[in-house]
DNA sequence: ACCTGAACACCGTTCAAGT
DNA sequence: ACCTGAACACCGTTCAAGT
């Protein structure tokens, strides 16, 4: 029973996506994977270091074909990855919310989204404004839809069912705001 | 040294600014106060309870007069007096957003918000998202700033300085999409 | 290179008992 | 009403030692 990193990875991914973030321990991946603690720590320096490396594994997994042709739909898709991306894992956007504010993953995605912006024509200096913005926004609006569903699904039926639409509602206000700025 | 509930709350603040939110523990507070942790259950009956108190100290001490007499400067001065609360504590940003996920806190100002978009005309099945939509762009950019920022102040200097500016700017772009929506 | 065993320094929470 | 003392069931991480 000799592991490598991804095996290590991905066990703590399919502990995540069974119990939850909070039962996601480094003694119970331990357990999980029959091996002591300390075994996991030759593998991954800590534990934030493993948790970015599954928020990239959850990102890796959401990777889908980019081909919308214009700015805006671009951008609509990229959204869109992301947020499906995290709500196919339990706990995702949470994971990988947290990692990225460490200045960890999310990395291609942005990269992707500014350049969207920026060949859409959107003034240099409000290029990363604009991506931090939408991120924000995915990020934001994507905990929030997550947190609902899982309560939802465990019998708490309480207030809001927190619709789908909302965020292409939301997004498309942002893009509103962009679209004032573009040049013509 | 008998205790009430407003001063484990007011301590537990006070041990926030000075350590941070990892070193706000309940045994930690219980030592600040000379107690064993086991008393501070009389107080609060979970550290759940007790962290939404503390996100509620901290918009409450933030407040402040709201006099803009249009919709759009009253979302700047609502967002402003929002981010600002959250800035003048040690972690602030993170723990009062992380109480608003789980549907506490922030009530008043999410009312607020919601008030000067209806009055301002904007379509009433808008409302709702758009509120939404300004708070996680509040708490994403403030959260991100604020760490930023602790970061700037321990000494490491990485990337850029996430320059205050951004909140503004972002906000605008919002701004101008809701704009885009209003009845004129 | 990968793992065990044992330890260190902690957590949140409960509960009988005291005043 | 408020608190102590003691316990329960855990954490993340380190490190000498084994193969």
């Amino acid at each position: 029973m000799r592991y490598h990193r991804s095996d290590v990875v991905d066990r703590a991914l399919a502990v995540l996506d069974e119990y939850g973030l909070e039962s996601l321990t480094m003694r119970r991946l331990a357990t999980e994977l029959g091996v002591q603690p300390s075994a996991l720590y030759h593998h991954v320096p800590n534990k934030q270091t493993l948790l970015a490396a599954v928020a990239d594994e959850i990102l890796a997994r959401g990777r889908r074909p980019r081909r919308a042709r214009t700015w805006d739909r671009r951008v609509v898709e990229l959204c869109g990855e992301l947020r499906d991306a995290m709500l196919a894992y339990r706990d995702g956007a949470e994971v990988v919310a947290t990692a990225q504010s460490f200045g960890l993953g999310a990395g291609d995605l942005a990269a992707a989204l500014r350049e969207a912006l920026r060949d859409g024509g959107l003034p240099d200096e409000l290029v990363d404004v604009a991506t931090r913005t939408l991120l924000h926004l995915v990020f934001g609006h994507t905990a929030e839809e997550q947190t609902a569903l899982q309560a939802a699904s465990a019998g708490a039926i309480d207030g809001e069912p927190a619709r789908s639409s909302d965020f292409e509602r939301s997004l498309e206000i942002v893009l509103d705001g962009l679209r004032t700025r573009v040049r013509s």
